[in-house]
DNA sequence: GCACAAAATGACAACGCTGTCATTATTTGC
DNA sequence: GCAAATAATGACAGCGTTGTCATTTTGTGC
């Protein structure tokens, strides 16, 4: 059985092509007998419009790309990360019978810019979605604009022009977190800032300071370091913390694998966790109920942030307006890398009641 | 600057549109002065064939499909694994300037050769790589030879009709790493056995009996446990392997998942490791390093394989012979899990004094 | 050199759709 | 109820390629 064609469903409702083409495409100005007619010989032939002719024919391409980080580096980002995201998105372009691009890339080359030009000139895509950490790169955002292709970012760092981008609350759950930590008993709660080139990771070190402020705790600079969102970076931050003279009881990391960064360095030294040391992260990657003790951390919705932004993406393809930013929800997730603090004195008792 | 199209190019060199196309697809019967002159006007000009045009007027689709099992749902293979088929099969597809949909599925679902059939109805694609465990299932084969697809499989479990395959050596591989475990003193290796629809991970165990066999080794059924692959399995199976009178001093696991399953009930239960128990596991999952201890593995290179299946199906497509199947080594990777076997006393003296 | 085969090139119609504009129904206003 | 306005529909030319087949050029054998 040969495909059908625009002209089999017109031959078969007796109409033109061109009412048949304002059908599928939703155009106005059909009258509703006609259109049900056409619809009612669209199914019967299980008629689907080739793309490559609309592409063709027609100013869009129903082509959308999705850009980010390459995770196979080790150094790199979740690859679970990426697959989640990839999820979101193509289920809903999959819903508009669109197609996906995948274009993983290198937000550190010099060619970066270059390069999602030509991939936008080559393809014609009709829309753009940004993945950190390219999301917040403010020149690879100018140069969309000037071409005047639609894109949208996921949880860029700030929220300007917000409504071209999903975000989560990450300030406000890692304040919750921090709170969370103060309330097991733990004063000296150490912090590990995500990647600098990661702002929407900067947020969270934010909601750390919120968190104590509001425990009124004051931040004591000794407690935090800067990581690179790398279970590596963790590590050695983890020891920068631990091998202090006055070292945290708790340390929470930006980003899981930092967290388990902090497990293993924690093993390596023999503190019992949660007894000697808690330790929280946050994305809920696999990861987090895999390594031993599971990791209390904070669950980033990454496929839901995802089809949101592709949703945005398509509005803005059609032009409508409004909508403004999303902010999708993290909740936190206790597990049992937190506890209550142990110190010298004993506090088992505080354990039993709670 | 609008972008060039074939008649741009005929004009700057003098030939007609046709030619132009000729050399652009490498057809014979074009003059080597003509070519040169095409080439060097492609050139000036910056042209690239429009893909959907080429679509519409040829036979070809410049478009492969890899399909994939959807690793987001918890259960399901390692996110890491398939960033990896991708990463490997858009090079080489980007080499050929083909484009590339990404399609993943559920090899469970009933409708999964309906699934398969739409797919290349729509798309049209030119051919379709097989990441396992679809790259086993027989009716999804067997579909796409009646549809007359091109297609090759990554890791199949059998060799049968090879040469539209890439395999490891997983059966050798895990042979020497038997072997390797039996040369650190152990002479009760517990195994566990990967999912049963996944052939290829069925294999590992053949591999195993093989190192058995070779060491003079007897195999014992008590120390063989069935997984599915996943963490979860891992740990159950752990349990029963390890809980048994006389356990195993060293469990090697079909895959890292189901090792790191097994390092956490060893940690549950309070087993030092190495020291009382010595772990493997294959595929060298970013987790290897990251678990602690971390794992004695088998690097599976599954980038390379991606990119060699491409090169197969690209083959295929322009009906080249021969080639046959192509093997890639997997190495073995010592790490921290695996170590020389603590006698019966030693381990006495341990236990007390903990 | 000439007839003929083979190689090189070109003309032109698809491919399946959308955009433009002309044409034909149907409302609307008064 | 009639002209004007508006809604509904259709005819047809591309979009940038490839495939087919006709035509021209070059090469070959004698």
């Amino acid at each position: 059985m040969a495909k059908a064609t625009l002209h089999d469903v017109a031959a078969k409702a007796g109409v033109s092509i061109k009412t048949v083409s304002r059908v599928v495409n939703n155009e106005p100005n059909v009258r509703q007998g006609t259109r049900d007619a056409v619809l009612k010989a669209i199914k019967a032939l299980d008629y689907r419009p080739d793309t490559s002719a609309r592409r063709l024919a027609g100013r869009r391409s129903y082509l959308v790309g999705l850009l980010y980080e390459d995770p196979s580096p080790y150094e790199n980002p979740s690859a679970n990360y990426v697959i989640d995201i990839q999820g979101g998105v193509l289920e809903r372009v999959r819903a508009e019978s669109y197609d996906l691009l995948i274009h993983p890339c290198n937000y550190q080359s010099t060619r970066i810019v270059r390069e999602i030009r030509a991939l936008v000139a080559q393809t014609r895509v009709d829309g753009l979605i940004l993945a950190p950490p390219l999301a917040e790169m403010a020149k690879v955002a100018s140069a969309l604009r000037e071409l005047g292709t639609p894109f949208v970012r996921i949880s860029p760092g700030q929220r300007t022009r917000g409504q071209e981008a999903v975000h989560t609350n990450d300030r406000a759950a890692c304040a919750d977190m921090t709170r969370y930590l103060v309330s097991l008993g733990h004063k000296r709660i150490g912090f590990i800032i995500g990647h600098p080139d990661h702002r929407a990771v900067g947020n969270r070190f934010l909601g750390y300071q919120d968190g104590l402020e509001s425990s009124g705790l004051k931040l004591d600079k000794s407690l935090v370091q800067q990581g690179f969102n790398t279970f590596e970076s963790g590590e050695k931050s983890a020891r920068l913390l631990l091998l202090q003279p006055n070292p945290p009881t708790a340390i929470f990391a930006s980003n899981d694998d930092m967290a388990a960064g902090v497990l293993r360095v924690a093993h390596e030294m023999g503190l019992s966790i949660p007894g000697e040391l808690s330790v929280a992260g946050f994305d809920d990657l696999p990861l987090a109920r895999q390594i031993w003790p599971s990791l209390t951390t904070i669950r980033q919705p990454i496929k839901e942030m995802a089809a949101a932004a592709a949703e945005l993406l398509f509005a803005k393809i059609k032009g409508e307006e409004g909508g403004g930013p999303i902010v999708v929800e993290a909740p936190l997730v206790l597990r049992e890398s937190t506890g209550a603090r142990i110190s010298l004195k004993d506090k088992r008792k505080r354990q039993h009641s709670a």
